[in-house]
DNA sequence: GTCCATGCAAACTGTTTGCACGCGC
DNA sequence: GCGCGTGCAAACAGTTTGCATGGAC
């Protein structure tokens, strides 16, 4: 399998120390703390640490560059602004406390049926997969926080 | 069953002819076009065509206050803004073309069993459900539209 | 040397908020 | 009449863009 770097070399782009640096920091991220998904401000702030002249700019462009090669992906776990993984071998997906704010990472296996089953009656081909879901952490829970209460739920 | 009006008031709220001009006019869009998903200021150009005085934050404060007390629901079908859609009794979910821009609601009663699942071994509280499927839509991959191709997809 | 990528600042989109007035209850 | 809800405009967060300089190839 090709590298990243590589992958920006066979798609046409350049290798600039900027974007090494954001895609070292977001692999670093995942390998250490695999539910932490950055945010482009934070991102910012880590590459800034070690290159002072980067700018937010560099991080947006080098964030939409790195989705489009599809080196990244981004998500939207429940707040205003967007969070960023690497593209990752398992699939998983996403549940946010709407308590504490933590995200939790699960595997379900059982999406790529529902995809299948689609790509067969409709006729679409899937690209992006997003499961997320929001409730109540069960530490939360037990904290009897807020207005925690009924067990209905909603979907989308 | 209580009337979304009655829920207004048992949540004390004020009925408003703001709030319920919004919440028609988020019905009749499910009900005649219910996968159009009206985003917020497609509902405030709507509404102002009913009444000229009202403000886009009306709009908003009162879509805040129908998400609360569980009338609407908000999604994120990817676009950097917000769409709204009255509460189903029918658990359904989005598929946007990536291509074109359509949403397609499908069902996908398997999701419960994840979240069962999910609640059973880690204790969650599940409150929302979204599963967002992005890709191509039929019509798209037979019109080969720009670079539809490869056959991967990424997850989250 | 060419052209893409960067840094900076300004623009932009979607959404929220402070404040004084107005109306549902 | 009390106090929440509204309209307006300004503020705000996140993200994108125009432009001149700089560096990857």
């Amino acid at each position: 399998m090709q590298s990243s770097i590589d992958k920006l070399h066979t798609t046409g782009h350049r290798l600039t120390p900027q974007r090494r640096l954001i895609l070292d920091i977001l692999q670093e991220s995942a390998a250490r703390i695999p539910s932490e998904h950055l945010d482009a401000e934070t991102l910012y702030i880590r590459a800034k640490a070690r290159d002072t002249n980067i700018s937010l700019a560099t991080v947006y462009r080098s964030l939409a560059l790195l989705k489009e090669i599809g080196l990244v992906q981004q998500h939207q776990l429940g707040e205003d602004h967007g969070h960023f993984e690497p593209i990752q071998e398992n699939l998983h997906f996403h549940f946010t406390c709407l308590n504490c704010g933590q995200v939790i990472e699960f595997e379900a296996p059982e999406v790529l049926g529902i995809v299948h089953g689609l790509q067969n009656s409709r006729g679409l081909q899937v690209k992006e997969m997003h499961l997320h879901l929001g409730g109540y952490c069960s530490a939360c829970l037990n904290n009897g926080a807020d207005g925690i209460a009924a067990t209905s739920s909603s979907s989308s």
